[in-house]
DNA sequence: TTGTACGCGTTATCAA
DNA sequence: TTGATAACGCGTACAA
C-alpha cells in the first residue's frame, strides 16, 4: 500500500524484511542464516543468500548494534595520521583484529588531550567494543567513563605494569636511556634533546628522563641538558636544530625524540653546512621508513611495530571476549646503530688532536 | 524492578530515558534540547543539560542514526595508510568536513578493488551518508549500489569530467607529461618509469600514458619505454632501479609513478655508486614530504593535497546536503623542478666527452 | 528447523 | 513549550 505497484527502481536500502520476503521466510530466520548459517537447513539457507544477494542487501549496522548489544568493532586514537610513525603498527594491528573477526575505526588527536576525549566518546557512542589508546598519560575522568561502560582499553606504544590501563609496549626511558649511553661512550659529552612537548604525553617524557639518566649515571649534569620543545614535523626538526647550534657550546650529539624531527634535523644541518656525523651526531627514535632513507642513514630505536600491533590486536580481543584482566606485554626496543651517529669531531679515521670536553670521564 | 536499589554503580550506559528522568522531563524534551536547544525554554535546557552531564551521557549513535536516518558521517576509502601520500590531503578533508559538521570516517583497501569494495559496503553500513574516493576506475557494479541507496561519492587524486562520478582532482596524464616534456627537452631520449600496477588504478595509468605521449610528440618510440610495475614502498623502488640498470642500454632518466618509489630508487642508486643527477636522473610525483628530505631532493609534480581535501570537502558536503549534483573541480598540479632531474651526462659542468647514445635528437 | 513478538535508544509527528 | 508514541532495522527468547 505505501509502495507504488511499478518495477521503478526504489531509492531504498533492502532490509531483512525484503530479504526475509523474497526468501519466502521470517526476518528470523534470515537473521539466523547471516549470523548461524549451520542452524539453519541447507535448502533454506541457500534461497536466503540467494535473496541476500538479488537485493544486495547489507545489514544496517546500527540496527544491529543495538539488537545484539556489541559491535565487533575496535576503535584506536592515534596521535597522528600526518605522517607514518604508527601507520606500520595500526596495520598490523588492523591485520591482527580481522583475523580475529574484528573491525577497526581509526581516529587521530592531533596530540590533544581534549581531541582525544571527544574521540573517545565518539568511538563509544559508535559502539566500540574496545579502545586501543597510545600511551598511558590521560585525566582519570576518561578511565572512569570506560570503567562504568565496562569497555576495556588497551594502551599501546609505552609500558607500565601498574598503571590504569594494561599495556603492550616497550620502555621508552630504557630505550632512550641505551641510546643516549652509547652517545656518550663513544665520548659525546654535549648532548642536546629536539622533543615533542612532555605534557600529556608520557613517552616524549620518558624519553627526556632516558636521556637525563643517562648523563646522571655518566656522571654529566643532567641540568645541562638543553631540550628544544617543539610539535613533531620535518620543518620544526630543523627548526630547532638551529636554534640549539646558534648557542655558544653547541652540541656534538642531537638526540630526537622521533624519526621525523631527526630527519628535519638532519636536512637543516645539510643546510648550514654542517658534517653529520663529523661535525655532529644526531639520532631518532621509532626506526620509521624515513630513517633509512635519510642521509647519512640514522641511528635511532627501533620500535617493534609490527610485533606491537599483532600482539596488540591479540590481547584486546581476548580483553573484549572473555572480559579477561588482561596481560600486559613488554616488548624490547632496541638500538639500530648506522650512520648518522659517531664519536665527537670525527676521530674514527684515526689518531687526532685529544680535545678536553670529549673525554670519556 | 530490574535495578536493585542500591547505590552501586550501574555497569550501563546511560540513555535518553536516564536523563529525561533525572531532569524530570520527557525523552522527546530532552533529545529536543540537545539538537534544538532554542526550542526549548532555557530553565529545562538547563536541567537537561546538567543531568546530561550528571550521568556522562552521550546520545548512542546507531539509535540516533536508525531514527534520524543520517548520520552526519563522511567516509573515505583511501589505498593505504602505510606512507603518507594519501595523510595531508585527509587531513585537511577532515578539517573542511568538521567545519561542515561532519564527521569522517577512514578506511585503507591496500590497493584492492575486492577490499575497497567490501571496504565501501561496511561505511554504507555505518551509515555514511557520503562516500570519498580515490580514482575513477572500479566495478560498475559499486555505482549501481551507491545509486540504488542515494549516497553521493566523490572522487578524487583524479579527474574526468565525463566519468561516473564527480572528481576534485587534477590531471594524472597531462601532469606527468609536462614532466617528461621537460625531461626530454633536457637532452634525455632513454627514459624508463618504475609504476604501480595500472589496473584498477587509473592514476598509475594515467602516469604511464603521460609519459608515452610525451615521447611520441617528442618523436621517440614510446614502445621503448621499459615500465616496471612493482608495489608502492621505498624497498621496491629500490629493487626496481636495480633491475632497470642491469639492463643493456641502461635509462639515463627514471621517471617514477609516485615519491615513494623514486626515493626508494634513489637510494638504490646511492647504494650502487651512481651519482644522480650525473649519472641518473630521478624524478617522482605527489611531492609528500620526503621529497624534499631525499638527497638529492627530488625533482616531481605537486599535488595541492591540502587545497584537493579542502574542495573535496566543500563540495561532498553540499552534494550530501543539497542532493546537489555537484560541480567537477580540476586543480592544477605543477612540477618541482629541484636537484635529482637534470640533463644527461652531467654536461652541465662544462665540456665533456660526447657519447652516442646520449643524443639529443 | 522455523516463526512470533519484543526490545534496543533515538528522532519526529502529532496533540495537548 | 512540552509529552505520547510510532517508527527505524535487527537479534533473540520463546513457542510452535
Amino acid at each position: 500500500m505505501d509502495r507504488a505497484p511499478t518495477d521503478a527502481p526504489r531509492l531504498t536500502t533492502p532490509t531483512l524484511q525484503d530479504v526475509a520476503a523474497r526468501a519466502g521466510v521470517s526476518t528470523a530466520t534470515v537473521s539466523r542464516a547471516l549470523n548461524f548459517p549451520d542452524r539453519v537447513a541447507a535448502a533454506t539457507r541457500d534461497r536466503v543468500m540467494q535473496a541476500v544477494a538479488d537485493l544486495g542487501y547489507s545489514p544496517n549496522f546500527g540496527a544491529r548494534a543495538m539488537a545484539a548489544r556489541r559491535t565487533n568493532t575496535i576503535g584506536a586514537i592515534i596521535p597522528t595520521m600526518e605522517n607514518a610513525i604508527f601507520a606500520r603498527g595500526l596495520q598490523a594491528f588492523q591485520d591482527g583484529l580481522r583475523a580475529e573477526g574484528f573491525t577497526l575505526l581509526v581516529a587521530s588527536s592531533a596530540y590533544s588531550a581534549a581531541e582525544e576525549e571527544e574521540q573517545i566518546r565518539t568511538l563509544v557512542a559508535r559502539g566500540a567494543d574496545g579502545l586501543l589508546l597510545i600511551g598511558h598519560e590521560r585525566d582519570r575522568r576518561i578511565r572512569d567513563f570506560l570503567d562504568a561502560r565496562g569497555i576495556p582499553a588497551l594502551v599501546t606504544w609505552a609500558f607500565d605494569a601498574n598503571a590504569a590501563h594494561p599495556s603492550v609496549g616497550f620502555d621508552n626511558r630504557a630505550a632512550m636511556r641505551t641510546l643516549a649511553d652509547r652517545a656518550i661512550e663513544m665520548g659525546h659529552s654535549r648532548l642536546a634533546m629536539i622533543s615533542a612537548d612532555t605534557v600529556g604525553n608520557d613517552r616524549a617524557a620518558e624519553r627526556v628522563a632516558g636521556v637525563r639518566k643517562a648523563m646522571a649515571a655518566a656522571g654529566l649534569d643532567a641540568a645541562d641538558l638543553t631540550v628544544i620543545v617543539t610539535p613533531y614535523g620535518i620543518d620544526n626538526g630543523g627548526r630547532a636544530l638551529a636554534q640549539l647550534m646558534a648557542r655558544d657550546r653547541a652540541p656534538t650529539v642531537v638526540l630526537c625524540g622521533n624519526d621525523v624531527l631527526a630527519v628535519g634535523a638532519l636536512r637543516q644541518a645539510r643546510l648550514m653546512g654542517l658534517d653529520v656525523p663529523g661535525d655532529l651526531s644526531i639520532t631518532g627514535f621509532d626506526d620509521i621508513e624515513l630513517a633509512q632513507v635519510a642521509v647519512p642513514e640514522l641511528t635511532t630505536v627501533h620500535v617493534p611495530h609490527r610485533k606491537m600491533g599483532a600482539e596488540a590486536a591479540r590481547v584486546l580481543a581476548r580483553m573484549v571476549r572473555d572480559g579477561a584482566p588482561a596481560e600486559a606485554v613488554k616488548l624490547p626496543a632496541d638500538l639500530r646503530m648506522r650512520a648518522s651517529l659517531a664519536p665527537p669531531r670525527a676521530r674514527r679515521g684515526g689518531p687526532r688532536m685529544w680535545w678536553p670536553g670529549a673525554s670519556r670521564r
